[in-house]
Parts: C-alpha cells; structure tokens; sequence
RNA sequence: GGACCGGUAGCUCAGCUGGAUAGAGCAGCUGCCUUCUAAGCAGCAGGUCAUUGGUUCGAAUCCAAUCCGGUUCACCA
C-alpha cells in the first residue's frame, strides 16, 4: 500500500497533492476571494525561491495586479496574509521582494511529509489511472550486432516505459524485429560463399557478431564488383546494363559530360585540392583549417598565404559549389545502378525472391542465422537489463497493410495512378504525395506500418502507441498518423513518436565505410572494465567476494553508460565522447550511485529496530537549512516524475536525480567549527538523529527509485 | 526549393507553459580527509543566451525576419 493512504487528520489534504499544487490551489482561492475572479490553480505561477530570500516557493503577483488595481507589493502582501490566515498548515510565513511573494512552508508540513515518505521503497508510484500504452522501441536488424545508437533507443524506450509505469499506465514494451529483407539475405549469400559451414560454436563468437562480419563481407565484394562497372559507365560503355537502365545511364552520363558542368566540376575538385595542400600547410588539424576557409575564416593565415586562401575562397563560387553536389549526386545514382549489377547483388535478390516463395533451403538457413542472432541480441538484451513483453516479427508482419489500403481505396482516402500504384495526396496538409502500394502491388515500408498498427491496435486496444525511432523518421510518423486519421483508424489520434537525435561522436557522425561504428558489447565491456579499475584503484571494497565485485563492476559500468545516454533531452542530437562517458564524478551515473551508496553506509550505523521505529516519529523542532532543503527537493519527486512522464523524457529524471544527490552531499559535508552540521550519528540530541534518519532514508528511496526509472541500479556499498 | 529540429561559458549540457543577479558538470586555479565512504565538499575564474526587430510591467523563453548547422521531402527500410 502507498503511503499516500495513510490519513493524516491535519494534513491530509496535502499528503493527496504535492506542495506546489497546494500552494497553487490556495493561492487561486486567495484570488478568487480578494478579487472575485474566476482563477484557477493552473493560472498561477509558483516558482522555488532564491537562495538569497526567505522562503520555499514564491508565487509571482504580478498577473493579479491588473484586477487587484494595487502595487505588486500590496497585491503580493494582501495575498500572502490571506494565505498565513486560511492556510495555517501550509504557509507559515511570507515575505514580499517587489512583485514575488515568497512563502514560507510550515515545519510540520515538512516533517509529516519525511515522516509519512521515508519508509516507502515505492516512492513516486501513482496509482493505476486505467491507461494502457505501448512503447515500441529497440526494433533491430538482424544482420548486425547492436551499436552505440541502438543503445540510445533501447535506454529510452525501456526508460520511458518505466516512467509511464510509476504515473499509473499499463505498459506493453514492444519490440519489432525487422528480421527478413534483402539486408539479412546479403548477410546469409556471403556466409554460404565464404563461411565453410562456421557456426558460432565452431568459432566462438557471438552469433550477432559472426553474421555481422558476413554482411561487411558481402560490402566488401560488392564493392570490389561494383569498381569495374562503375569506371565503365564513366567512360560511356552501359554494356553491363539493359533496357531503361541503359537510358537513364546514358542521360546521367551525358549530364556529367557536359562541357561548362564539367569545366566547373573539374575547376571545383582543383580548387578542393588547391585548399588542402594549402591548409595543410597552416595545421595538422588540416579539416578543422579546410572548413574554415570555406566559411571565409582565413586567421589560420597570414601575409601571401592568407591572399591566397582568400582568393581560393572566393573562386569556390555558389555555382561551382551547385554543380560539384550536382556532380555528386549523378555519381551516386550511378554507383546505385551499379551496385544493383553486380553478380553478388544479383544472387542476393535471387535469394530474397526465393525467401518469399519460401524455398525450404533458404528458409532453413534463414532461421538458422537469424537463431544465432537472437541468441546474441539475448545476451546482449540481457547484459544491458532490457527487456520486452511482445515481440513482433517483421517476417510476420511485412505483407500486412494492403488490405487496409484496399479498404482506403474504396473509401477514397487513396487513388490509383495509371501504373496502378497507389498513393495518398497529402498536399493538403502541406506534406507531399505519398506512395502507399507500388503499380506492381507489392508493399512499401509505410504500407507495412499502416498494417502493423491496426495489428498492435487489435491486439491490445491501447490508448495510446509509442514509436522509440530516430528524428531522420520524423516526416515517415507524421505521414503514417496522418494517414490512420483520414483512414479513421481508432488507433490513429494515439500515435506517437518519441523521436531522438541521432548520436555522434567528438568527430561527427559514425559510418560504418569509415569504420567508425560504436560496438554496443565491446562498448559495454569497456564501461565494465573501467569501472573496475576505478574500483580497485580506491580500494574500498577489498572484502567483497568475486561475485559481488563482478556484479558492483556491471552496476557501475552500466550504470555510467545509460546515464550518459539518458541526461541529454531526448530530441536533442548528443555527442558521445568516450573519454567523459567513461567519467564517474560530476554529473555522472557513478556519483549519483556512490551518493546512495554512503546514505546507505550511514543507515548501517543502526539497527533494524531503530530504523522502524522512526515511522511513528514526527519531528516537533525547527527545521535547519539544509534538512528544509532535502525534504523539499525529496517531495518535488513526483512533480518530477509526472513532468518526465508529460515529455516522455528520461533526461528530466536524470537532472533531478543528480540535484537531490548533490544537495545530500552537500548536506552530509556541511562543517562548522570543526563538527559536521548534519552528523546523524553524532547529532544533538536524540530527536535531531531521528529526524535526519528519516531525511536519510527518504533520499536513499527516492535515489533508487528515480535510478531505477532510467533502468540503473544503486549498490549498497562501492 | 518546401517542411521539421537545433544554435546558452573553452567543451558537454540544464533552464524555454514569459518572472528576481542565466545554472550544472568537465577542463583551469584555491582550499578541505585523527571525522557517518574525499567516486566527496567549499570557493575563484569563465556569458553580446547566433543576429536584428517586435509584443510585454518584465524576453534565453513568445512572434517575425536573417545567418549558421542538421534531418527529411525514395516505387530503400
């Protein structure tokens, strides 16, 4: 049972509502008896006070004065003394600084709330609101192991769930599987061509891994293919290619050829080089100078250099500049088209038509590999304390959707073009066209979305679909609501996509062709290793036996990880620079843990009887600052968590689990005279070791708790 | 070109439903371990909140324009 059950005689309609809403509440009251306006609680605004005044929380009197027809200050002081009048248990003082009237909140409010909270190990947890919502998220391939951006979806998505979890949604975590398609067939051809029947037993390596390096394999030989033809498409020989193909080379080609487009490209790739070799000159950091002059930034130069880069610069004109991306452009369709000629690519879709007619062969292999990749997405799933309780399987779900645009057909949400494909016109909407079913009935990647959603819908009658995908599908989820709508889908107006910002490292994006992708299990080994060696350097917890320093290893290691990945908002790109990843003190996983893990240490200090006996303690003196201070921090939880839960955004979390710690160390530091302030142990008096016991005990609940909701666990000791 | 997202300290980020003197962490510099865990604490230094205009008693926050960066507008998924 909740604490929040307990009644309170006096306090108990503040135990329902945090104090903030209280305060608010009452304060609409005030303005509805001195002014006769119809306010209410959301119409006023309460901020927390500045150190430097009296006070919690201070509500801003501003907007009132335009009805009370008073200054600020005699608004704020005819509002501050209705409140101390009707709301003795709330506002036990104020004070008036211009247009902010600052509140002071009763002791006892405080002291009921430690006193009611500090025991509970569920802290933060509302009620079942009767919801239901589905978060998809992780929705990996299988032709590869996981990397550093899947661990970004995978933390949010499993962090997000567990945040809708503790406001009182029922919660499906979904995983869609995109487990067939040409990109797992690459992976299968090369292992057939090159494997010699390797297994991950017969190598030991994890099965994700080895299909994995079969798919940059087959990259490899498509590559090395794809060299020959596309060097004979440049220089006007389309013998590798038929039909339209041939036509579309031939105007790509001539395109290229054109004498004054071709003068530009080439004066442009001269001027490139011109640029390098010139910076190259200025600083070894030759890209970082080469961009720079781009901008028309020459500091890196002086006297004839710097003339000369100016004069680089401005040769490198906007047409010249069109004409290369221009060029750029034609050259990657050509090396698409090429790419499609090679034999490798040739008998990888041979291979995935005969998936689909379902060729025993094929099908046996195909479940054999996809085997070994499950096996290791567990390990690694498991490893990272992820976990799902649907999974849906694209090879299940990849024809769905055609019969509901059947359906949208006859509605006439849809149209058909002369080829017989079929689309959406979403001009309308300020979108484009959209291509719903190609002229030659197969689906498209919408198609099976549209498919998907009325299956999720149909499975679990949710009320609302969350979608854990990358902001480069933003415009894909606006389509696909937009689409569920004019279908009129019951499933529609509950769809949402929690996009995130794609993560990069100190030197931009990664790309698999530089090879400059973040493994997700060499990443997590390196995280573990690390905070191992940290451990053993502080040497704290020699008497821990082998299990529980592996297990204090993983707690940290991990712990550092998603916490890295969880503090940036979600929407935002983030950089992820290893070296401060790998971090444990400051804003970090690690001090937030150790925070715990010294509260901890502190309730050590005494029995299990003394610890239950303080739930029937309310402290009756003063407050000091800094217990004042953590209780406060310690009620604003759930304000905390129903905002997190409001953004669907972990990073809120993740910045209030880090104040509150911060403000406990602080608190346990705190020194006058040689004696520590706070001291539990050697406190005052009897009550005042009572007292912080509780503040002790709240915070470490309420630590783990928040921790818990980004999917990281607090040791007891590190 | 259209749409969307971002631009805050040297770096990485909070703050953005308008409120007091814009905050953290890292990096730099000072101090603090006979003490409940120093993976800590206290302090110093560091800012034209991209630019310009507007709305307002009040703008980092809202509006408009501009500049810079990113994503997207595929009969790929």
């Amino acid at each position: 049972m909740p604490f929040r059950t307990v009644t309170f005689a006096l306090y108990h309609q503040l135990i329902f509502m945090s104090v903030v809403a209280s305060i608010k509440q009452a304060a609409a009251e005030a303005v509805q008896a001195l002014y006769q306006q119809p306010f209410t609680a959301a119409d006023v605004s309460v901020n927390t006070t500045k150190p430097e005044f009296e006070g919690e929380y201070t509500i801003v009197v501003f907007p009132f004065t335009k009805f009370s027809r008073q200054k600020p200050e005699e608004t704020a002081g005819a509002i501050g003394t209705w409140l101390a009048e009707h709301h003795p248990a709330l506002v036990a003082g104020f004070n008036v600084v211009k247009g902010f009237l600052n509140l002071s909140v009763h002791d006892q409010f405080w002291t009921s709330f430690v006193q009611n909270a500090h025991h509970n190990t569920n802290v933060g947890q509302q009620p079942a609101n009767g919801k239901k919502v589905m978060v998809e998220y992780s929705s990996p391939n299988t032709n590869k192991p996981l990397h550093l951006g899947h661990l970004r979806n995978n933390f949010l998505g499993f962090s997000v769930s567990e945040i809708l979890k503790a406001n009182g949604f029922e919660v499906v975590k979904a995983n869609l599987v995109n487990d067939r398609g040409i990109h797992i067939c690459k992976s299968m051809l090369a292992w057939q061509l090159f494997a010699h029947g390797d297994t991950p037993e017969s190598t030991g390596k994890k099965g994700d891994h080895l299909v994995g390096d079969y798919y940059v394999h087959f990259e490899s030989i498509l590559r090395d293919q794809a060299e020959p033809i596309i060097s004979r498409v440049l220089e006007g020989n389309f013998g590798d290619f038929e039909g339209e193909q041939v036509e579309k080379l031939i105007k790509l080609h001539a395109a290229l050829n054109k004498p004054e487009f071709k003068a530009n490209v080439e004066k442009a790739e001269k001027l490139r080089h011109d640029i390098k070799a010139l910076a190259r000159t200025a600083s070894a950091e030759t890209k970082e100078v080469v961009s720079r002059i781009e901008k028309g930034d020459f500091s890196d130069f002086e006297g004839e250099d710097k003339a000369r880069a100016k004069s680089l610069h401005q040769e490198l004109t906007p047409a010249i500049k069109s004409d290369e991306e221009k060029a750029d452009k034609i050259h990657d369709d050509i090396k698409e088209l090429s790419r499609n000629r090679t034999e490798i690519m040739q008998q990888a879709k041979i291979m995935l038509q005969q998936w689909e007619a379902g060729n025993p062969e094929v099908r046996a292999l195909w479940q054999t590999m996809n085997s070994w990749v499950y096996e290791g997405f567990e390990k690694t799933y498991k490893r990272l304390g992820i976990d799902f309780d649907k999974m849906y399987f694209e090879s299940n779900t990849y024809l769905l959707g055609k019969d509901v645009v059947e359906e949208g057909l006859r509605k006439g949400v849809f149209f058909k073009k002369a080829d017989n494909s079929v689309w959406i016109d979403l001009t309308a909407d300020g979108l484009d066209e959209k291509l719903v079913l190609r002229g030659d009935g197969t689906s498209v990647y919408i198609t099976q979305d549209i498919g998907t959603a009325r299956l999720k819908y149909d499975d679990y009658h949710m009320d609302q679909s969350i979608y854990v995908v990358a902001d480069e599908q933003n415009y894909h989820f606006k389509v696909l609501k937009l689409i569920m709508q004019k279908l009129g889908e019951p499933s529609a107006d509950g769809i949402a996509h929690l996009s995130y910002g794609m993560v990069e490292l100190p030197h931009g994006r990664m790309k698999s062709r530089e090879g400059t992708v973040v493994d997700a299990d060499d990443l997590v080994e390196e995280m573990v290793s690390t905070a191992a060696k940290y451990t053993e350097e502080l040497g704290k917890v020699k008497d821990f036996t082998e299990e529980e320093l592996r297990e204090l290893y993983e707690t940290i290691g991990l712990g550092a990880m998603k916490f890295f990945l969880l503090k940036v908002d979600p929407k935002k790109k983030m950089v992820f620079n290893p070296e401060e990843s790998i971090d444990i003190h400051g804003f970090t996983g690690p001090f937030i843990q150790y925070s715990h893990a010294r509260i901890r240490s502190i309730l050590r200090e005494f029995s299990a009887e003394d610890l239950a006996a303080l739930a029937s303690y309310r402290h009756n003196d003063a407050l000091l600052p800094m217990e004042k201070e953590l209780i406060k921090i310690n009620e604003q939880f759930g304000e905390v968590l129903a905002e997190a839960g409001r953004e669907m955004s972990p990073s809120v979390i993740a910045n209030y689990a880090f104040l509150l710690a911060q403000t406990f160390n602080s608190f346990y530091a705190k020194k006058e005279s040689g004696k520590y302030t706070y001291s539990v142990r050697d406190a005052e008096n009897e009550d005042k070791r009572k007292l912080r016991l509780q503040i002790a005990s709240l915070t470490a609940n309420t630590i783990r708790q928040a921790m818990k909701l980004l999917g990281i666990r607090v040791p007891e000791r590190m």
